[in-house]
RNA sequence: GCGGGUGUGGCGGAAUUGGCAGACGCGCUAGACUUAGGAUCUAGUGCCUUCGGGCGUGGGGGUUCAAGUCCCUCCACCCGCACCA
């Protein structure tokens, strides 16, 4: 055969016709040797476990049950990248281990298929959505397959299916008919470019996060989801949960629960009273004016006629303001006086009322009272328009800046003395017993906007009825099935497309022939996401989401993987969907995922993030034709510890590729025969090597500590090349450790060595802690904590003659010559310390 | 600015409770086998060195018989939030 294969370096591989082509046909330029042959072993197994459907879950099993989750793909038009496998390569091995441990593993797979992409698609080219999503699931379903992870795929779920979608519309109704979904008119985040409106998220920067394209604020009638209700428990129950503390702390942040009080103000001149909110109320004494929020709706109403001309000019500065600038180029503090004076209601005193942009109308009331002293961004506009500054509390230097620490109150009457904590619980006190305002606690969080302009997306199962009124849709019309439509493009008005459907959008009520019109608005991504893992338990239920008496069996899950980028929405949005479901009785675990582990991010060669502009992505199809997937689901593993971020190694794959070459070889001859190393003698000289490298990996696996649990097998495969054989039990139990890392090269050595059932299913191996400790110990002799020898004793050598052993060593006493032993630190099995001067 | 995190060879990274820094892999050097090698095998590989040894975990200081690990301080980078009253 006289092919010119790139890279080709074994000059057997000629003999091997089939080999050839296939290496041939596929053009890679990986580095095949002919030992292990990745293409058809890999491929054998896959439909071997395809056929056999090995890896379905039995949900009702005696076993003691877990649960491995994946985050929820969104089925894109690009297929996988390395990334994907990153998770999914852990979850797997976590899957793959605990099955052979025993374990009754729920591991599933699916799509989560609604979304932007595929209606751009559609609105460009004119084709449907669905056909294009189900084409984009099917790439990704068999570059999921061809990498081997053992998903149960009779459970795979798809958002867009109207079985799955039936119930997150049942949801939806379940949280309308508990006052958790309301509709508001809200400020939203209008793209006519996409003709839809965007949640905050979407937009970055001013513009939208999908095509970049400019976004601006318009009122609508929204769906809300009423998150806030939640938001108390959301905060308090991620106590208990295995999470990082890095994500916790970003959900807290985000919650942002802030404690202090509600005070009351009087305006001078008008009955209306507004309040405002703050953490110190202990410094009411201090407040010497008032800010309201351009939005506020009292600014017109107070507004005094000498001021009008201005407000009204600051107001429209910033309006045109995008929130972007407001936040952005807010190092300068702008405003304008309003003409009118609020009331200090403790002491009576005038404070000016002010509009300034740094008050947002978003948090709290919409309105502050300022306390220049005590508040750096009081303190700063206080500055620029001068107002008076008024000390309240001691410790700082107030000429010089804004002082928010601890200290005795100064100028506030009854407060005068008291600390900070003291100061404010008195003070709210007050405020109370005068009717003045009250103990109040804020949140950041805000309810979440839980509609979108789109065609692509559960459709939301409301009628709007002639007469205003509205109603669900009962439950037996359920699913509210998504119209085929042949044109799929903005109505333009801001509404989805579904609004120019007349056939599907205009409704009779049969009984009282009232007329009615469908809701148009349709669901954001984040919904179908919101409970998947519950259908993934009971995934063909006509009655219900799931039986709870198999979500009872399954949740918590023990273990969810996936990227940082869903720290805080979906995780939140999820949570609280969760809290609600367990409320109304649906699920029996407050909170859904118990443990939750963030994967790192692969980078280019160039430790930069993968982008087709940079062109350095590397496709996953390209290395499992090359190398194999055995050998990138290995590589991606050893690459590092899994939730950090590391750069993409050709060459560090290729090692990977040549441990996997090693163990074959280890195993297995060139004729495909049992190499004859491995022999059914007990041999004592890898004993302990075993042992360790059964312990290390067995609790390096459990902790995600991937890298080392590899590097361990490492270790061991170049301590088999260095002994002369190896017991067949060790070779064996080798192979099953290796498994979940690189399952199809396993399967085929193991049964090679004779096994007829998948090794899917064999016994984990356990170790012998009586094989670990051996029976002499290297102890480390050090003078003034310097290693100067090492010397060989039995285990358990007692303190004293370990000491004497030392102190007649040569190399030991050769540093303390003309010195005197001040001291002599004995830590047995482990070290000898002479300190001596 | 605030919050969280990370700094270890040429590179990715290992190091229980403070107890031999650099496991394992990549890369590199030399050798062996070879028509050939980006295959395989063997040996070596933190830095400096007068070959005695000295110095080394971002910088500086401290605690200790002993510090990558604990404390203080400074610096750099990454992530999140960004006027949240």
């Amino acid at each position: 055969m006289a092919f010119f294969i790139p890279n080709f370096r074994n000059i057997r591989l000629e003999t091997s016709i089939a080999g050839d082509w296939t290496i041939q046909k596929l053009g890679r330029k990986g580095r095949i040797t002919m030992s292990f042959e990745h293409l058809g072993i890999e491929k054998k197994w896959q439909k071997y476990w395809d056929e056999n459907k090995t890896f379905k879950t039995n949900t009702f099993s005696n076993k003691e049950k877990f649960y491995v989750l994946d985050m929820f793909p969104y089925p894109s038009g690009q297929g996988l990248h390395v990334g994907h496998p990153e998770g999914y390569t852990a979850t797997d091995i976590l899957a793959r281990m605990k099955r052979m441990q025993g374990y009754e593993v729920m591991h599933p797979i699916g799509w989560d298929a609604f979304g932007l992409p595929a209606e751009q698609y559609a609105i460009d080219t004119g084709n449907s959505p669905k056909e294009f999503t189900e084409a984009n699931i099917q790439t990704f379903k068999r570059q999921i397959k061809e990498l081997g992870f053992s998903y149960d795929w009779d459970r795979e779920v798809n958002t867009t299916d109207p079985d799955y979608y039936k119930w997150t519309q049942w949801i939806f109704k379940k949280l309308y008919e508990n006052d958790l979904a309301y509709m508001d008119e809200v400020a939203v985040n209008w793209c006519p470019a996409l003709g839809t409106v965007l949640a905050n998220e979407e937009v970055i920067d001013g513009k939208s996060e999908r095509g970049g394209h400019p976004v601006v604020r318009k009122p609508m009638k929204q769906w809300m989801l009423k998150i806030t209700a939640y938001a108390d428990r959301l905060l308090t129950d991620l106590e208990d949960l295995d999470w990082p503390e890095s994500l916790k702390e970003m959900q807290r942040n985000w919650i942002g629960r802030s404690e202090g009080a509600e005070v009351t103000f009087s305006i001078e001149g008008h009955d209306e009273t507004f309040t405002v909110f703050t953490t110190r109320p202990d410094t009411l004494f201090g407040a010497t004016y008032a800010v309201m929020a351009p939005e506020h709706p009292f600014i017109k109403m107070i507004t005094t006629a000498d001021q009008k001309e201005a407000v009204e000019n600051y107001l429209h500065e910033v309006q045109t303001k995008s929130d972007l600038e407001r936040t952005d180029l807010a190092k300068d503090k702008t405003g304008v006086f309003t003409g009118a004076y609020a009331v200090n209601p403790v002491n009576g005193e005038k404070m000016p009322i002010w509009v300034a942009d740094y008050v947002l109308m978003s948090y709290g009331s919409g309105a502050i009272m300022a306390v220049p002293a005590h508040d750096e961004r009081d303190y700063e506009f206080a500055k620029v328009f001068e107002l008076p500054i008024k000390e309240v509390v001691a410790g700082g230097n107030i000429e010089e800046e804004a002082y928010t620490g601890d200290g005795s109150h100064v100028n506030s009457e009854f407060l005068d003395g008291l600390g900070k904590d003291e100061a404010i619980s008195k003070m709210i006190d007050w405020l109370e017993k005068n009717e003045k305002g009250t103990k109040k606690i804020t949140y950041r969080l805000r309810d979440w906007l839980f509609a979108r302009q789109r065609y692509w997306g559960e459709p939301i199962p409301i009628i709007h009825w002639e007469d205003g009124s509205m109603t669900a849709v009962p439950d037996e019309e359920l699913p509210l099935e998504l119209p085929e439509m042949t044109e799929i493009k903005p109505s333009g008005t801001g509404e989805s497309p579904l609004a120019t459907n007349e056939e599907w959008v205009n409704v009779v009520d049969p009984e009282m022939g009232m007329k009615g019109r469908r809701e148009t608005n349709t669901m954001p991504q984040w919904a179908g996401s919101c409970w998947y893992f519950l259908r993934y338990v009971d995934p063909h239920n006509k009655e219900q989401l799931a039986d709870p008496k198999a979500l009872e069996e399954w949740l918590p899950i023990d273990i969810y993987i996936g990227g940082a980028e869903h720290a805080v929405l979906h995780l939140l949005y999820a949570r609280f969907w969760h809290k609600f479901l367990y409320d109304i009785g649906v699920v029996s675990t407050k909170e859904p995922f118990q443990k939750l582990f963030n994967q790192g991010m692969i980078l280019g060669e160039g430790n930069e993030k993968m982008s087709k502009s940079k062109g350095n992505v590397v496709n996953p199809d390209d290395i499992i034709s090359s190398h194999g997937a055995d050998t990138l689901r290995l590589y991606e593993m050893f690459m590092g510890p899994l939730d950090a971020s590391v750069a993409w190694s050709t060459n560090g794959l290729d090692g990977s590729r040549r441990f996997l070459d090693r163990v074959w070889r280890l195993y297995i001859n060139d004729d495909n025969s049992l190499t004859d190393k491995i022999t059914d003698e007990a041999a004592t000289e890898l004993d302990k090597v075993y042992h360790e490298t059964v312990k290390k990996v067995t609790e390096d696996f459990e902790n995600l500590h991937f890298n080392t649990g590899i590097s361990q097998m490492m270790v061991f495969v170049n301590e088999c090349y260095k002994a002369d054989s190896i017991p067949k039990n060790y070779a064996e139990g080798f192979v099953k450790l290796l498994s979940p890392v690189a399952p199809h090269m396993c399967e085929e050595i193991w049964q090679k060595l004779g096994n007829e059932k998948s090794i899917s299913y064999a016994g984990w191996p356990a170790y012998d802690e009586s094989k670990l400790v051996e029976d002499e110990v290297e102890v480390v002799l050090q003078v003034m904590g310097k290693v100067r020898a090492k010397l060989s004793v039995p285990v358990g050598t007692a303190k004293d003659d370990l000491e004497k052993l030392a102190l007649s060593e040569d190399s030991v006493q050769k540093w303390l010559e003309g010195k005197t032993i001040r001291k002599v630190i004995v830590v047995p099995d482990k070290l000898v310390n002479v300190v001596a001067n």
